[in-house]
DNA sequence: CGTCAGGTGCGAT
DNA sequence: ATCGCACCTGAC
């Protein structure tokens, strides 16, 4: 892998297992958009990045090799060796075999856990244009404005003393539903009774997953995905209704409880249930897998 | 118009 | 423990 600094970007050559679409639309973040040229923009951590891929050569445009190093290199999980994981994975079976191939550039992205928790509660029962889009209105209307990218103004995701501060019909007005009670609860128990979810990633997997479903609005399935994706806990099954269908078309003669079969899931796929899910995840919506 | 979407809370069993 | 139902909202 050969990594060097361009005038404000940042040139990787050689990179394994690594394609932005799949990273992107494997259903684990919400404020990435695919841009006219085939690449993709995205806010993170309060800045503005642009990703593209070129034959084997990755564009991190809009940044420079000290925030490469600083911060994308932990937000793209570029230390673990994928390769490894997906080796392992495709020796369980055809089916796993089929779906690391399919989404064979996925990476599990390191991501904020207080945007995460906010953005999953906003998921529930929930399309995904419109989950962006009441992220993205949260973000215009209450975050902190960053600048501009190619003619578009740029905003950080709402801190939790901001969101605690608007009333209900505020954050109702952004898109959010039934779902803004959730959120202003959440708000507060996070800055009001200064409860720090961002020591929840030291505490075990089970641990952390109790403390979680405290939270109103999160269940089974948003725990799970506020762990995998900002907590690091891929020992983790989520299951939502695409997982579901995958898991009856390849491997359950039933239909199943939810928790079965993420019981099920994390049984046969152990400490990589979390990676297993994500391609299982990726390949069972691109294929539109069991959708009546 | 009804149905449904990347589930969850709630009350009843 | 498990089950059934309502739920913001907008696209079909």
């Amino acid at each position: 892998m050969k990594i060097y600094e361009e005038k404000n970007r940042v040139v990787v050559e050689n990179m394994k297992d690594f394609e932005p679409k799949h990273i992107f639309e494997c259903g684990q973040c919400f404020r990435w958009n695919l841009e006219d040229d085939n690449s993709y923009t995205g806010v993170v951590f309060g800045k503005i990045l642009n990703i593209k891929k070129e034959d084997d050569i990755i564009y991190f445009n809009n940044t420079n090799l000290n925030e490469f190093h600083n911060i994308w290199y932990k937000y793209f999980d570029l230390e673990r060796d994928y390769t490894n994981i997906k080796n392992k994975l495709k020796k369980i079976d055809n089916y796993l075999e089929k779906a690391v191939e399919f989404g064979g550039g996925i990476r599990i992205l390191n991501q904020d856990e207080w945007e995460i928790l906010i953005s999953f509660i906003i998921s529930a029962n929930n399309r995904i244009p419109m989950i962006k889009k009441a992220i993205e209105n949260l973000s215009k209307n209450y975050g902190e404005y960053i600048g501009e990218f190619r003619d578009k103004k740029y905003y950080s995701f709402p801190s939790p003393k901001k969101m605690n501060s608007l009333s209900e019909d505020e954050i109702r007005k952004c898109g959010t539903g039934f779902r803004a009670k959730y959120i202003k609860d959440a708000s507060f128990i996070v800055y009001r009774q200064n409860c720090d979810i961002y020591k929840y990633k030291n505490l075990d997997t089970d641990m952390c997953r109790k403390e979680l479903l405290q939270f109103c609005g999160v269940g089974p399935k948003v725990a799970d995905c506020v762990m995998l994706f900002s907590m690091q806990k891929y020992d983790t099954f989520p299951v939502d209704v695409w997982v579901k269908r995958v898991m009856e078309e390849f491997y359950l003669e039933e239909s199943l409880s939810l928790n079965k079969i993420r019981n099920y899931g994390i049984s046969k796929f152990g400490k990589l249930s979390g990676f297993a899910q994500q391609y299982l995840f990726y390949y069972a919506r691109e294929l539109g897998i069991g959708k009546k």
